[in-house]
DNA sequence: GTCTATATGACGATAGAC
DNA sequence: GTCTATCGTCATATAGAC
């Protein structure tokens, strides 16, 4: 796993390859088949365990806030820190085409990490479509912060990261205090 | 070119294979080399006109408005518009991977399209920083709603394309007019 | 501009032994 | 849990003829 998180981190989810991962590991390629039934059952796990770290820090950046606009913020800034500090864990949960009728637990692990918005959001909006619309806002401009960072559109990505996050945080801030909220 | 724009459209950039267009195309595997050095310069060829085909659309969008307010957030609906209609041609301008720096005429090609935000941006904003932030906001944003409504994360991509583009046109016009701009 | 043929090398997955 | 060996398949790229 490690090993194969690594692979992921320099090709990205689709370059990656059983065999590469297996030489990396120092196992042959058919170890890896006696733990998992194939090359997308692992990729799924690694992609369960994405979810799993996104959920703990996201909540933790949250938990050290009270208002709930203050909470959507560090979200934002959060999701570009992690997407940076572990790109790969963050571009398999995104860039693998893993199909999440076949791994539900995969969209359920998702599903879970944009329900950290929830109460917030609950908490700033009554209604309950507008609090949902006001979720997809802020979660999808976090993305495009970190997927802008990770492209270079920024500059150095390393140099980039703070002023990112910084306006990744003020962006979210203005989506919520600017205009109608639905 | 088109055999290989379909192909991209069904399985990636990534996915993609020369072979596997040649057979399309009705030709032999070697043909194509007779045409472009390699398959990353193909793939750079088509990665170009996705550019100028955005900034086509873009551009069009942005006309029909007067308002720079409205002008961004027409870019930012045609940007979801783009990605959804276009999938493969969006998709190679972004998950390629291609060193823009051994295909400078790429860069080049990007930048002008986050270019078109920068009149309306200006007219906005007079700190000529702020403006540039402005623009990156305004951009990360429409990419994000684009990459989750492709992700399935709004539900089905086809049915959800119009509330998407809403919102995303919403989530601009709240950008520009919360709180400071910088 | 296109073909056939070929060199070279990977990869996914399985069989069977230890 | 791991190995060696192997099958079948596919890919990129080049050489040389038409």
């Amino acid at each position: 796993m490690r090993a194969a998180l690594e692979l992921v981190a320099e090709r990205g989810a689709q370059g990656f390859t059983l065999a590469e991962a297996s030489r990396r590991a120092g196992v042959s390629v058919a170890a890896p088949y006696k733990h998992f039934a194939d090359k997308e059952a692992l990729l799924a796990e690694l992609a369960r365990t994405g979810y799993e770290r996104q959920y703990e820090r996201f909540s933790a950046a949250m938990a050290g806030e009270r208002d709930p606009v203050e909470q959507l913020a560090a979200f934002a800034a959060a999701y570009v820190q992690f997407s940076a500090d572990s790109r790969a864990l963050f571009d398999i949960t995104f860039a693998t085409g893993l199909d999440k009728q076949l791994y539900p637990e995969l969209g359920r692990a998702g599903d879970r990490v944009l329900e950290l918005l929830r109460e917030p959001a609950a908490r700033l909006v009554r209604d309950p479509a507008g609090a949902l619309d006001l979720i997809h806002a802020v979660g999808a401009t976090a993305h495009g912060f970190a997927a802008f960072l990770a492209e270079g559109i920024f500059g150095d990505p390393a140099g980039a990261l703070e002023p990112t996050k910084r306006r990744a945080r003020d962006a979210a801030r203005r989506l919520v205090t600017g205009g109608r909220s639905g």
